[in-house]
DNA sequence: GTCTATAAACTGATAGAC
DNA sequence: GTCTATCAGTTTATAGAC
């Protein structure tokens, strides 16, 4: 058990860093190198391409993921508090001035080898489905009022999240996910 | 008056639908020549550096939005009217398969020189306020029904709009801001 | 206005020594 | 696992001829 991380955990750590700062165009292994101290050519041993390096970096994050949904679906006992707890994470990553990994992906989609493309569909997706699901089991509870259909909700709320996300870093004013999501919980107030 | 634009104009067309497609950072002069039909070489008479060719791009696509909007307000007469065709933008984006320019700028915004950030800020702002402007009167005249503050459900609105854009390329199933147009407006229904 | 020629730096990637 | 050395291709940009 060491205290140091492992170089390859140590280049995905990095890697993501810089693609939720930068964008997966706009950073090299040259930048990767220069953060976790090795040469390039190093970065070649634990992942085959940049491409496998991105494939690999969605996978962790999907799976992280899943793991916060599984902690949140357990851990807390109000659809209300299981929402609070989704947005929770899009603004805590607000507060760091970065993007989504995903969302960083998938404006970069038009670029990006198939590999990556399926990820980033595979956590949107999962990101929908919770979020359908939760709406859902609050509208059954009169926990929440149910002002359009909850698949519908569930894709705005992802789309002002990722979007809020992505626009933050450009706006002046206040917090823009703070907006986000009281105009969402509003909405559902019942 | 000539048919075919000038090389300027072709020039800012052809890297608004590259950028809009694949990214600042994502596409190159080469590319840009290759679609134009001159030399990398020529693109520097008519933009002196990348970036301000980026400029130059954020500008023009400002301008329109100002004429567009100014259009709405003179041709239509109710604030769901107004409201419909704002979004209407964006769809007409969406089934172009392309981002809209300032959302792209805004997702490459960690590595763009400032004047660039400094255009996408002020489009950004312009689209809130004139969104919440259609809010307030549309809340005043009992057209709307105010669920929330005007100022956060116009950034929410943006944002789901800008967001939606990016993430509509990735989604395998139907019409992304379809979706979040239809929670928008039915929370809205007074 | 557009060209050729060229620059200097960077890109992801490979071969092979240690 | 990490290194040096090297590759072929790309990047934005400049100088100067036409």
């Amino acid at each position: 058990m060491s205290t140091t991380s492992d170089t390859k955990t140590q280049l995905l750590d990095a890697a993501q860093e810089l693609v939720t700062r930068r964008g997966f165009n706009a950073f090299s292994y040259k930048d990767l190198a220069e953060v976790v101290g090795i040469r390039t050519a190093s970065i070649h041993y634990h992942f085959e391409s940049k491409a496998k390096l991105g494939q690999a970096l969605m996978q962790r994050y999907t799976s992280e993921l899943e793991g916060a949904l599984a902690g949140f679906d357990q851990r807390l006992r109000s659809e209300k508090a299981r929402l609070e707890a989704f947005i929770g994470m899009y603004t805590d990553t607000e507060k760091r001035g970065a993007m989504c990994l995903c969302g960083s992906f998938a404006s970069d989609l038009g670029t990006l080898p198939g590999e990556i493309a399926d990820e980033v569909q595979a956590y949107l997706d999962r990101c929908e489905a919770w979020v359908k699901a939760c709406l859902v089991a609050g509208i059954a509870t009169g926990e929440f009022r149910a002002t359009s259909k909850p698949a519908d909700l569930a894709a705005s709320l992802v789309a002002g999240l990722q979007g809020g996300l992505i626009l933050a870093r450009a706006q002046s004013g206040s917090p823009l996910l703070a907006r986000v999501r009281r105009s969402f919980l509003q909405n559902l107030d019942a």
